[in-house]
DNA sequence: ATTTTCCTTTACGTAAACGTCAACCTTGAT
DNA sequence: ATCAAGGTTGACGTTTACGTAAAGGAAAAT
């Protein structure tokens, strides 16, 4: 066995395709501490570890997360190892919250979701009204 | 029966109290068209009905709709009994790609849950090999 | 009567999350 | 050789969702 496996990489547009955001946006991330890229000069080299860094950040923001609140849960994950008691308490005082957050977020989906299907049902209520009306009118004409 | 049942109203700071907002974000959510209180004089009379819907705008921000969004949601399903048959097609096309969001959202959050349960539970470890340590260290001490 | 307590409008300020140039390398293709 | 394609760093612009302060009306408490 060789210990230098190959490890996948992917340029800053292969990214940007992938997750269908602009460069702009991968830079602007890294700026705010989210990604740490390698470079080859001056251009950078993403490697998986970023791929699913970015790929977490993005599911972060779908679900409300400022990039700072992302960022503070990764540099928590990242140092739980070497963390002290009180870090860690910390830690775990946060997950509680954004457990919580979860929570009250997936109430609000149901009942979001609830009421969409009212309304859609409403909706085609409507249609189908607006269309016999037209039926009636075709015979009638 | 009489005709004239009296109807509960909310003054604005009921309102803020209750939702745990400020008077001026109530008043920024009229001014976009989200809320239509009554007046009495120049003071804002809020009826049960102006309170569902800043409690929907609300959860709609929770659930990361822009203000534009949910007005524009409010705007359709006022109009559904009058619309025509184009009008309810492009209700209906919104409200289907609402759906497909939702469904996206109840995906992401179940995977965040579960990736939060599995960091809290490192941190726990992390936590009681840090505290173990501090007994060996007191009982060497 | 006057001082709080709410309420109002108008208007400028601000933070987050990028968009949009500009001005500049570098590198493989023609 | 040059040129098009992709990469880089500034730096200023923009939108959303309010915050904040100024200046004032009306009503209720002291």
């Amino acid at each position: 066995m060789n210990n230098t496996t190959k490890i996948r990489t992917y340029s800053i547009s292969d990214l940007a395709k992938e997750f269908d955001v602009t460069t702009r946006t991968i830079r602007f991330y890294e700026q705010q501490g989210l990604l740490n890229p390698a470079r080859q000069g001056q251009t950078r080299i993403y490697s998986p570890k970023d791929r699913v860094r970015l790929m977490l950040t993005l599911r972060g923001k779908r679900l409300g997360f400022s990039l700072a609140e992302s960022k503070e849960l990764f540099d928590m994950y990242d140092s739980t190892t070497e963390g002290d008691e009180k870090q860690l308490l910390y830690m775990l005082n946060i997950l509680e919250k954004k457990q919580a957050d979860m929570r009250q977020q997936l109430r609000d989906i149901q009942r979001l979701q609830e009421e969409l299907n009212n309304a859609e049902e409403r909706c085609m209520d409507a249609l189908n009204k607006v269309r016999s009306g037209k039926r009636q009118k075709q015979k009638a004409g």
